[in-house]
DNA sequence: GCGTATGTCAAGAAATCGCTTGAATAGTTG
DNA sequence: CAACTATTCAAGCGATTTCTTGACATACGC
């Protein structure tokens, strides 16, 4: 009948993006472009892959329509189609996170997940920098916070912190951000940051959670040109 | 290194549930369970698939932790996992429709997505049924219907209709519901029952749609038995 | 017990997927 | 226009997935 027809064919659609996200490198891509956009090389690089093979992954995501891309000359630019895929991915992470026992071991593993008593929420955290209270650091890679970032935030990638501690204020407490509760980055930071005497703690979320849940100002559109740190607040 | 090793299990896992929606077939049943629970047979002759076949796809959907299952005496129920589940499955379903084109064409050949002026939202019905002012109709199968509805709604499957027109009011508008944005059953409610000059309009949401916001009441976590329609409003 | 109903498991054929390799294309630069 | 870079395409292989068939398991009623 024509209804089974409308149904297969619905369902057939939407296994498109299901298939898309079988792959545990597609969904390293995913998770690499919602900190920002990026070239074929660097998603490769990234995830450890060949070139062609990334590239590969990255038409299966592109025809499940996931991802855009736009050519630059002889490079091209892949990003996340729109904020839904976005929140896909997320929704994928928490159905894993809730469910999955052995994702549950491997936050515990690294001390993601459950925090300690200093992790700072978003709002939170908006208040505290509001009130000139804290400085916020954003310790993911210089391109990532070159493309969007929280307002007033101060650039400082996890491996760079060492050489630059003279930036940072002895006098007020700092709080660190990364790309999402699976990233490490925070973490490392403040490990580093408390060993030498700051007081320094993180954020229970990260990028990737604050634009999925669409409660955050994207700080800009267009990608700033490399140096262009924001002051500390 | 570590960070490596910890970043492809963590995905690894993510990736099982990816897995787990690549396929059409078990993409329906989530749809179907969303509704409400059932036991193998009856989602095999939804899904029109063998007894055999839809054991195994229930099986892939279970060591994903998307579905679990109860046995009752010699028979098996399956239900989503919990709700992060069908929120995974609306957030796909999201991105399907905002873009996937095919979806979109799917959609307007069955009236579906874009609404005329006359599609009522939960707020609204919720407030006009507070008022009395409408009869709320509830057109999904009884089983459904049973395992849980709005507050108050009035059960009449699609195809029980025709023969009940004596138990709906001429006197005052009707508004009638079905599984989700996507279903057609209350689209077929509302032209059969303007052929028979009820004034009557549909939702633009579903039970989906309400289940996954979070916005809803749960009439009741035990499953009434039978027979048991509520009364009219 | 023994048969029956309901689900699950196992094995094999056909199709699909993922990775590697090497060639082809598009755009840029000299 | 030739040389170069970044990316994509195509072919081939091994591994995985899907469906079918038929056997097996479990709980129930007699």
């Amino acid at each position: 009948m024509a209804d089974r027809d409308f149904k297969a064919a619905l369902y057939g659609e939407f296994s498109r993006i299901g298939a898309a996200l079988a792959s545990e490198r597609r969904l390293e891509m995913l998770d690499v472009l919602a900190q920002a956009p990026r070239y074929v090389d660097a998603i490769a690089a990234e995830t450890g892959l060949s070139v062609a093979n990334a590239s590969q992954h990255l038409q299966v995501l592109k025809d499940a329509r996931l991802v855009a891309s736009e050519r630059h000359g002889t490079r091209v630019r892949y990003r996340l189609a729109d904020e839904a895929v976005l929140r896909l991915w997320l929704a994928l992470r928490d159905v894993g996170a809730s469910r999955l026992q052995e994702v549950a071991a491997l936050a515990r593993s690294r001390n993601l997940g459950e925090f300690g008593g200093d992790a700072t929420t978003l709002d939170e955290l908006r208040r505290l920098h509001a009130a000139g209270e804290v400085v916020v650091l954003d310790v993911r890679p210089r391109e990532e916070f070159e493309y969007a970032h929280l307002d007033g935030a101060l650039s400082m990638p996890v491996d760079e912190i060492a050489e630059r501690l003279d930036e940072l204020p002895r006098d007020r407490p700092i709080v660190a951000y990364c790309r999402g509760v699976y990233c490490t980055f925070a973490e490392e930071a403040v490990s580093l940051l408390r060993a030498h005497g700051f007081q320094v703690s993180r954020t229970e979320d990260g990028w990737a959670e604050w634009l999925g849940g669409q409660r955050l100002t994207r700080p800009r559109a267009t990608p700033r040109r490399r140096g262009a740190a924001a002051s500390a607040p």
